[in-house]
DNA sequence: TATGAATGAGGTTTCATTCAT
DNA sequence: CATGAATGAAACCTCATTCAT
C-alpha cells in the first residue's frame, strides 16, 4: 500500500509553477516536522500552503512522494556544494572538519527539515529507493575518500576502518541531532564540529604512553 | 487520535495472564518490525498472536501503548544485568569495553527489536513519556559515570567531554543498528565492539613513535 | 481499480450474520436498481440497510462485490429450481413454454433485481468472472439442450439454429424486461410469455391453408 | 451530480470547429467503449483527442452530453438512409430483411461503438431523454409498420403481434451485439442476418401439418 | 479560440477501539 | 476471560468542471 508505484520508476509531475510546489513542500516540512507523517495530514498541509488538497495533488502525486521531495532539492545542493568547496582545501584532516562542520549545518539551521530527515525518513524503508537517498549514498562515499586520503597522506592512522569512522562521524551527528529534536538541546549544533572533530581524531586514550620525556613533561597528569 | 490517554496517566492493565501477554508483545514486535507503526494493524497482530483483537484490548490500552511495551521489559533486564556484571569488572577502559560489547548484543540477538527500536521508537515522540525511556536514561548515565571515572582513573585524557564521547558511541551503534535494519549488513554487530572500542579509544591521528617528535608535537596538546 | 483482485481468487467474507447481510443486499439491490452503480453511494446503502458504512465493508469487501452478490443467491436458487422441475416435463415444446415463463418471472416479481441484472451487471466486464454468471451460462446450455432435444423427437424443425434460438428466446425476454425498467411497460411480463413461445414456435409466416398451395410452397422448404 | 442540466433544457454548445468536434467524439468513442463511462476521464479522452480538457468544456457542456453526443449523428445518418432506401423495396419481408441486415451492419462496422450503444448507453435512463434516443424510437416504429404491412399483404400471420415481433427481432439483433462486446464472438454479424430473418419467419415448429399429401411429400423427414 | 491551472465535492475504504454476550 | 461484531472517524485521492489569460 505505501509503496504503490515507488521506487526506480517515479515520475515526477510536470512542475507547473514552481512557487507553489515550494510553498506546498515548505509547509509539508513544517507539518511533518510538528506531527509525523501519518498523524499530519494532507488537509492541514493543504491549509498552511494555503492551497486545495486537490492542488497539493497536482503536484505530488502521493503523500510519500511528498515526503520524499523535502530532502530531494536541499541534499543535492548541499552534496554539490561541499564537492565544490573542498576542492579548494588542502589536507584530509582540514576535509574531514569541514565535512563535518557541512554535515551539522545541514540541520542546524532547519529544525524543521532535522525533524523530517531524522525522525521520518531515517525510519523509512522506501527512502532507500529514492534519489534523494543516492545522494546521501554519495556523501557517504565522500566522507570515506577523505580519510583513505588521510591514510596515505599519513595524516590518519593506517589501521583505521575509514567506514568504521565514517560510520562513527555520521552516526554522532545524527545522534545528536535527533537528540536536539527529541529533547531541544543543544541549541547550537554547530558549535560541536571542532569537539567530535578532536575527539575522533585524538581518541580519548590518555596521551601519550611514551617513555621518559613525556612523564616528565606531563607531571600534571599524573597528580590527578 | 494518537495521544488520547498518552503522558502520565498510564495505567498499566492487570496482567491476567502473562503468557498470552507476552505472546501479543511478541507477535506485535515481529509485525510492527516489519511493516513499521502504522502500517501494521492490530488485526494482523492479532491473528499472529493467535487471539482476538478484543483480547489485545484487555492487555493493552492502546495501540501505542503495545507498542512501548515491546522494549520495556527487555530494556531494564538489560540495564540490569549490566549494572549487576559492572560491578565485577575493574577499570574504566574495561568498562566501557564491556558496555560497548552488551550495547550492541541487546540488537544483535534480536532483529525484530531492533527494527521496532531504531525504526520506530526512535523516532517517536511519545516515547519520551515511557517508562522504558527513563531506563534508556540511565543507561545513558551510566556511560558518562564509567567515561568520568576513566578520566579520574587517568585512563582517559582529562579534556574529553564525556557526554560528547556517549553520544559518539551511541550514536555509532545506533547507526550501525540502522544500517543493518534497513541495509542487512553487517550481520554480525557484536563483532564490531572491539573496532568501535579501539577506534573511540586510540582515535584515528596516527601515532608518532619516536620520542624526538612526541616532544615537539606534544606541546600543542598539551596547552589545552 | 476495478477489478481489484476480482475474478477467480475472490474470497467470500464469513457471513457472520445472515440476515444482516440479507438486509445489505436488500438495501444494496434498491439503491442500485434506483441510482446505478457508480450514482449509488455506500453511506446510502448502508442508511437504508441501518448499518453503518463499516459494517458493509464487513459482509462484502469491495463495493463491486456487493453489486456482483446480488444476484448469486437468486440466480442460482432460480436455476437449481428449473433444473428440478423440468425433470417432471414431458415434450420439448412444454419444457421450452416452462423455461419462458420462468425466465421471465425472474425478472418479474422483483423490478428491483430487474433493474440491477438489465442496467447494471449486462454492462460490467467483469461481471463474467463472477459465480453468478457460471450459473447464467448453465442456464443458457439448458436451452439449448431443450431445443435440441426438440429437433431429435421431432417437435421443432430439424434445421434450427438452437444457438440462435436461444439468442432470441433470451434477446426478445431481455429486451422486453429492460423496456420495463426503463419505461414502465409492460406491468406485467409473465403475460408475455405464451405470446413469445407461439411466435417462436410459430414464426410469423402466414400459414397455408389449402393442400393445393401447400403443395407447391413445400418443394423449396423440404430441399433445405 | 449526473443530472445538472439535465432533461429537455439542453443548450447544444455551438459548434465552432467540426473537425475538432469530431476528433473529441471518435476519442470519446473508443475510451467509453474500453473503460465504461463512469471508469473513463476527461482527461484520457483529451489526450487521446489531443485536445485540452477545457476544450472538451467548449464542444460538450457536460461528460454525459459528450456520451449522449456520440450516437446522436450515427444513428440520424442511419436511419435515414433507411428510410431512404426502403422506398425502393417492394414487399414487406424483403424490406425486414432489410432492416435486419441495416441493423446489424451499424454495430458490425464499429465496435467501439457498439460497445458504447450496447454497454453504457442501453442502461442509462437519461439517455431517454435525448434526440438520439427519439430516432431510435422512429426506427422502431419503422420495423412496426413494415410488420403490420406484411399482415396486410398477407405475407405475415394476421394474428402476430407486431410490437412482439419487433421487440424478438430487436432483442436478438442486441443480444448477440452485446455478446460480440463481452465475449468476442461471432465475429461477424451480418452474417446472421438471413439466419435471424428466416427462423423469426419460420418459426421453428416443424413444418407443416397439414393432412394428407403433405405427409406423402416429405417421407425423409417424418422418418427421423 | 484554447488551455493551464486550480479546486469543490465527495467517495471508498481502513482501523483502532468498544461492548454485549 | 475472551471475543464476535459493529462502528465512528477520517484520510487519501480522483475528477468533472471553471476561469483567467
Amino acid at each position: 500500500m505505501a509503496a504503490k508505484a515507488r521506487g526506480a520508476g517515479r515520475q515526477p509531475k510536470p512542475q507547473k509553477n514552481p512557487q507553489k510546489s515550494a510553498a506546498i513542500l515548505k509547509a509539508a516540512e513544517a507539518i511533518f516536522a510538528r506531527k509525523g507523517f501519518h498523524t499530519a495530514t494532507i488537509a492541514e498541509i493543504a491549509k498552511k500552503a494555503k492551497v486545495s488538497e486537490a492542488t497539493i495533488y497536482e503536484y505530488f502525486s502521493t503523500k510519500e512522494e511528498l515526503l520524499f521531495d523535502i530532502p530531494a532539492e536541499k541534499i543535492s545542493a548541499y552534496h554539490e556544494k561541499d564537492v565544490e568547496i573542498i576542492g579548494y582545501l588542502h589536507g584530509a584532516a582540514n576535509k574531514l572538519r569541514f565535512l563535518i562542520v557541512r554535515h551539522l549545518e545541514l540541520y542546524d539551521n532547519d529544525p524543521d527539515y532535522a525533524n523530517v530527515a531524522m525522525l521520518i525518513l531515517k525510519g523509512n524503508r522506501n527512502f532507500l529507493n529514492t534519489e534523494a537517498y543516492q545522494i546521501v549514498r554519495k556523501a557517504a562515499r565522500f566522507y570515506v575518500e577523505v580519510l583513505k586520503e588521510g591514510v596515505q597522506s599519513g595524516e590518519f592512522r593506517k589501521d583505521i576502518n575509514p567506514h568504521l569512522v565514517r560510520a562513527m562521524i555520521w552516526g554522532t551527528i545524527e545522534h545528536t541531532v535527533i537528540r536536539r529534536s527529541l529533547l531541544g538541546a543543544p541549541a547550537d549544533l554547530t558549535a560541536l564540529a571542532d569537539d567530535i572533530y578532536e575527539t575522533i581524531f585524538q581518541g580519548i586514550r590518555r596521551q601519550p604512553r611514551e617513555p621518559g620525556f613525556v612523564l616528565k613533561l606531563q607531571p600534571e597528569d599524573s597528580g590527578r
